[in-house]
RNA sequence: GCGAAAGUGGCGGAACUGGCAGACGCGCCGGACUUAGGAUCCGGUGGGGCAACCCAUGAGGGUUCGAAUCCCUCCUUUCGCACCA
């Protein structure tokens, strides 16, 4: 026994998890049998090295899941590796080493490095998306999606870099620029694959107000992101040169249809069908086309940057306004967008601050038809500004006087009535795209063959596996494209040739359903057993970085949804509780190398151990804010270890053959009863911390409280004391399980406890001792505090009331002036409110 | 600009549904043990008077017997969205 916690605390802890290994402590069952708790952490990218955000996301995960366990709870606890990616390709382009072997060797080192923290994972489940065995389920999805029209094929406009001649990720462009060479960007279309997240998009949408498990900004990050908004399709005849109706129309959608009589001219996105119409010879196509192509010309990552100076012209085309009659000119400008809605707008400079300015800077009329809901001043002269919100209606025809709210509902009513208009609910989300032009991501399963089209591999074929000689140089769009005996192959029809699709799944797809492979991650006839998924869903706690509040957090709901209508899962949501972590700072700023103001996590167990460590990420922050690096703090903490280790290790044995009191022992001694009322009352506080509020500093200062307590019992303490040092002792090691569980285990065993501290039951206070039997009652008189008393909790009012009178300090107080009344929480306050 | 969250000692942070503001840790000050201490232990530590008291939770107002906590206005910081019709 090693009699200093430094010279020990090495040891001790590769011993215990040696042992929890052995003993195979935390693997799950296939099947729980009892209360389950899936508890998840967001699962790392191979990236080589663990850095202090991961630390403190397992460190959280780990608490609550030893927590839990020891609750009772059959816990899941797994853990795995998101290693398709990026990076894996630019490290093999830069130092030749093979993206396979770079992220095994990745694997490898992380691995090593959560093992040293000693974290409560059931690593016979590990998962890795780059293998064969798993990315085999990411193609078997894709052809369930394909088959359900939930897949398909597009195309659409992708980062390009000319100079290196390849397809950029949107983290290669910085700044509008090419990472590697520094070109303008500029993009191109290509035919790519989509999920159809859309047809969810309501789902995801309206599910949302019942997820309160999950952080309100988050929730509201999400409903931003799928961006629903309800409005109208409005029709307007399409006129010909003469005026006269042409048959067709264009349809323009608003959220704003109360605004339609103010309308003074029409917007179409720069694709925009419609400009078909326009004549090749004439005067008006060949402003377009000029138009057109300086529009194009510009570099479209506009990522972070200022919108761009509103331009646009009028094409020569006209429309008919259809609740008024009006004819309108349509203009085609950048500041439509063809994705988003019906890429038409109808312009209301008056009520729309983007036509405001528009029609201010081509001096197109701003008509008012909306007053301010209390009627303010009449407007004189041309407005100012563009009235946003909601109000009166004026100068609308047959819906004049009428409030914006209910125009609405009988402007569509009546549209709808004669075949111009159809409500519609328009959503920002946009289909996933998930192709990618690179090579360490999962093949897409899909085999173009002139005779038969596209055609899916048959599921038999499954997997699709990644060849592993591929040239990777950085340039020239997807590798595997030059890679012949990947992409010739034979059509699964017709037996004809075929070509294989060149392109890679986006990596968010092995991120969407990993945590349902996690249930069953041998299974190699289905993704997993709906049997067995059922039993372990839903994730009872999730806990990850914010960073990933809308994509991999939408995908995976999505994932959800399209598994559940597979028949696969029978949930809608798969996370119940979600907790997003705070980042780590150091000097006020997020970690990184480039600010050269890293920690390393290896560092700090090598000099403090792992649990010091994990002790600091926990109790230097609650888990949502974000946690400021300090050595001091971290030194607090391994100075608290060293003196647990110093007040029970070297009379360990001692304590161990010492009997535990008996439920009555110490009361009639203040300082035992002082003790073992600290020990319950801190059981107490541990766990409601940790399971109502999921806080963690908390708890830790709780323990070190206890401590303190027995330090002072301790300092004149004498042989017939050990009793009482023992429930300490012992409740100490289980309560610290969660949070420094080497400690936990060591102190356990050496004090006489039989099994794994792990594996014990969470310890329950003693109602004899939770609660106080004297207390002090603070005295307020007028709300201010002048005195306490000393007494039962149970004091009545009357007996508080007249206590409070003998009180010196508080009768100066209240000399000479009637008591109005009295307010008194039993056992709590007293506060006598004068006349 | 829009939306959200947060402002508490020298610092990180406590204070559960309004009820003793500053738990716990760091730092600092003093003491003990020491050849020594950047080890350990003990005590102190919001500010002002150093006693009774008074002032203090970003600023100002309000509700209440009582406000860090609820309401209003403003300021600051962080995050998210940013031509989405």
């Amino acid at each position: 026994m090693q009699t200093e916690y430094r010279d020990a605390f090495d040891d001790i802890e590769r011993k215990w998890q040696e042992r929890w290994k052995v003993d195979r402590v935390f693997e799950a069952p296939r099947l729980p049998s009892g209360r389950r708790f899936y508890c998840l952490e967001m699962l790392p990218y191979p990236s080589g090295r663990l850095h202090m955000g991961h630390v403190r996301n397992y460190s959280i995960g780990d608490a609550v899941a030893r927590f839990q366990g020891m609750r009772g709870r059959q816990v899941l606890h797994p853990m795995g590796w998101d290693s398709f990616g990026l990076p894996a390709e630019n490290a093999a382009i830069k130092h030749g080493t093979h993206p396979a072997q770079w992220t095994n060797e990745n694997i490898v080192a992380m691995g090593a490095q959560l093992r040293r923290l000693g974290l409560s994972y059931d690593w016979t489940r590990e998962i890795a998306a780059h293998r064969p065995d798993y990315y085999r389920w990411n193609q078997w999805f894709f052809l369930k999606m394909f088959e359900r029209g939930l897949a398909y094929r597009s195309r659409r406009f992708v980062n390009w870099c000319g100079s290196c001649q390849t397809v950029l990720a949107n983290e290669q462009v910085e700044n509008g620029r090419c990472w590697r060479c520094d070109s303008i960007v500029g993009r191109t279309e290509l035919d790519q694959w989509f999920f159809k997240i859309t047809a969810y998009a309501s789902e995801l949408d309206s599910e949302l107000d019942s997820m309160t498990g999950w952080p309100e900004r988050v929730r509201v990050m999400q409903r931003n992101w799928i961006g629903k908004s309800e409005g109208a399709a409005i029709r307007f005849p399409i006129l010909d040169g003469e005026g006269r109706p042409t048959g067709d129309a264009l349809e323009v959608f608003t959220t704003r249809l109360d605004t339609i009589f103010g309308a003074t001219f029409c917007v179409v996105a720069a694709r925009h069908p419609i400009l078909g119409r326009i004549p090749s010879d004439s005067g008006s196509r060949r402003r377009l086309d000029e138009f057109l192509r300086r529009i194009d010309a510009r570099d479209v990552t506009r990522a972070g940057m200022e919108p761009e100076e509103k331009e646009g012209i009028d094409t020569g085309l006209r429309v008919r306004n259809p609740y008024n009659g009006e004819v309108l000119p349509v203009w085609t400008a950048n500041f439509v967008l063809m994705e988003y809605g019906t890429g038409a707008i109808m312009a209301v400079p008056a009520h729309d601050e983007r036509d405001f300015e528009f029609a201010r800077k081509y001096g197109l009329p701003i008509r008012t038809v909306i007053a301010p809901a209390p009627p303010a001043l009449p407007e004189v002269g041309s407005p100012s500004a563009a009235m946003i919100g909601d109000g009166v209606l004026v100068a609308s025809g047959p819906y004049t006087g009428q409030d914006s709210a209910t125009a609405r509902q009988s402007m569509l009513g009546d549209g709808e009535k004669e075949g111009f208009a159809r409500a519609m609910v328009q959503y920002r989300l946009l289909d996933w795209g998930i192709s990618r032009q690179r090579y360490w991501g999962t093949p897409i399963p899909m085999i173009y063959c002139k005779r038969c089209g596209v055609v899916p591999v048959p599921e038999k074929d499954l997997p699709v596996v990644l060849p592993e000689d591929v040239p990777l140089t950085g340039v020239g769009g997807s590798p595997l494209a030059r890679v012949t005996s990947f992409v010739e192959t034979r059509c699964p029809v017709c037996g004809g040739p075929g070509r294989r699709e060149t392109d890679t799944m986006d990596t968010f797809v092995d991120s969407s359903w990993y945590f349902y492979r996690y249930c069953d991650p041998r299974n190699d006839r289905s993704p997993f057993d709906p049997e067995v998924a059922r039993a372990w869903f839903p994730i009872d706690l999730y806990v990850g970085g914010i960073t990933h509040a809308t994509l991999h957090l939408i995908y995976c709901r999505f994932f959800t949804k399209v598994l559940r209508d597979l028949g696969l899962v029978a949930l809608d949501e798969p996370v119940k509780n979600l907790l997003c972590q705070g980042m780590v700072l150091k000097g006020g700023t997020a970690m990184s190398k480039s600010k050269g103001n890293t920690v390393d996590p290896d560092d700090m167990v090598q000099r403090y151990g792992a649990d010091t460590t994990r002790l600091f990420t926990l109790f230097a922050a609650p888990p949502e804010k974000d946690l400021e690096w300090n050595e001091k703090g971290v030194e607090g903490c391994f100075r608290f270890l060293e003196r647990v280790w110093r007040l029970f290790m070297p009379r360990a044995s001692e304590i161990a053959r010492a009997p535990l009191p008996a439920e009555e022992d110490g009361a009639d001694q203040a300082r035992r009863a002082r003790l073992r009322r600290r020990v319950h009352q801190t059981i107490e506080r541990v766990t409601t911390d940790i399971e109502r509020r999921l806080h963690l500093n908390t708890p830790v200062a709780a323990l070190m409280e206890l401590l303190n307590e027995a330090q002072d019992f301790s300092r004149d303490a004498d042989g017939a004391d050990l009793p009482y040092l023992k429930e300490v002792g012992l409740n100490l090691a289980l309560l610290l399980q969660p949070f420094a569980p080497h400690v936990s285990e060591e102190l356990w065993t050496s004090l006489g406890g039989q099994g794994n501290a792990v594996r014990q039951a969470w310890p329950a206070p003693l109602a004899r001792w939770r609660r106080e039997e004297q207390v002090e009652i603070p005295v307020q008189v007028n709300g201010r505090l002048r005195g306490h008393l000393l007494a039962a909790p149970s004091i009545s009012e009357a007996e508080a009331l007249s206590q409070a009178q003998g009180d010196a300090r508080v009768a100066v107080h209240l000399r000479g002036r009637p008591i109005r009344k009295t307010i008194y929480l039993p056992g709590k306050l007293l506060n006598i409110v004068l006349g």
